[in-house]
DNA sequence: CCAAAACGTTAACAAAAGATAAGGAATTGG
DNA sequence: CCAATTCCTTATCTTTTGTTAACGTTTTGG
């Protein structure tokens, strides 16, 4: 993955929340760092602090917790996401779940020392803590999302909507992992695709 | 409920996330609304856009969905929280969920329309963004607390985590919201009640 | 290329939760 | 103050999920 395209597809993404002029990109830039995690490799670990945040430029990561020596995935983030143990990230305190590559995954990376210096910057000051609050709102709408949905709906009307919506976790993703994603087991997952499938023929 | 005294304990309360100086409080305290809440008014209603966040002075809020003609429970505020349908007030769409009084409530609010004033006064602005910014990701380290207790916890694990975390919850809320509000049906956990009842003896 | 591991389905049984209804206690609202 | 409503519990029955294990298939990694 080459370092400069990387950076366009960050600087495009980034739009979405705040645009840096060319003086102000100038200086965010320096403080990005890249990073490539080999399959399998960790971005995050339980009981350590995770000190940066990064943005998926290829690949994708799962988010799990371990409970009774079982792994639970929680979460993903493919291309054009941001990734981080936000509680840990944000708290500094050590995090309760892991966040681990998938497939060989090239992130840009932002410590947490950078980001605070970006934040004390005073030509990027305002924007950083703009860029912030919303990504921190973009965020919040999501797990709200999620939340209602684990109020208010069944695994299967979870999973029907993940069939409508969840392209990349759908295709991309085993089977159980998504089921604990869906706060079931693969095995109910399993039982419940097939009464989707009989009541659909 | 003495408007005075409430200006007081909000602006104590803001010192959780930023420290506005006298001049600074000057013009934020002109943005700032009161509102009294008899019991069972809305804050917030399904299909309605949500134009102000609150501060509760007094009383407490649930929030709620209908689902199948079902009220389900999914969250409170009580004294000293903010209460917003936050992803409408963000967003200006038509929220899903209402916010309702469950007891005479008073409150100090904040429109759309002057946080945005404030957001782009010159004097204001950057202590807004990063005061927007600290409360959403207190908000957002929230959800990820809940969602990991959906993800990881059965409905008896979470009620016993609200025994011991739940004071304001426990004592102030009818048995039925705290049911929906962890996911169940108030059958269901008076069953889990007297399951640890049974066990505890 | 092959052995080992991971994965998805299915079955059988146990445990838990949902739905419905009934009864009594507590609360409430004129 | 009293009738109506709300609230919690309990019982019964149904549905769903969890647990464990077995089996065949696919994928993985040396």
């Amino acid at each position: 993955m080459d370092p400069l395209n990387a950076l366009t597809v960050f600087r495009e993404y980034l739009t979405k929340f705040i645009v840096f002029d060319d003086a102000e990109w100038a200086i965010f830039k320096e403080h990005l760092g890249f990073r490539m995690l080999k399959k399998k490799k960790h971005f995050a670990e339980q009981g350590s602090v995770c000190n940066e945040f990064g943005f998926v430029v290829k690949g994708s990561v799962r988010y799990y917790y371990i409970k009774d020596g079982e792994e639970i995935t929680n979460y993903f983030s493919f291309e054009k996401e941001l990734v981080s143990s936000y509680k840990s990230f944000l708290t500094r305190q050590p995090g309760f779940n892991y966040i681990q590559a998938l497939e060989d995954t090239f992130l840009i990376t932002v410590s947490y020392h950078d980001l605070q210096a970006m934040l004390a910057h005073p030509l990027l000051a305002y924007k950083m803590e703009r860029f912030g609050r919303l990504v921190a709102e973009y965020y919040l709408i999501c797990y709200d999302d999620r939340m209602a949905s684990f109020i208010t709906k069944t695994p299967e009307e979870r999973y029907l909507d993940l069939l409508t919506t969840g392209r990349d976790i759908l295709q991309r993703m085993p089977q159980h992992y998504i089921a604990h994603f869906l706060g079931i087991t693969p095995v109910s997952l399993s039982r419940i695709r097939r009464r989707i499938l009989s009541v659909a023929k």
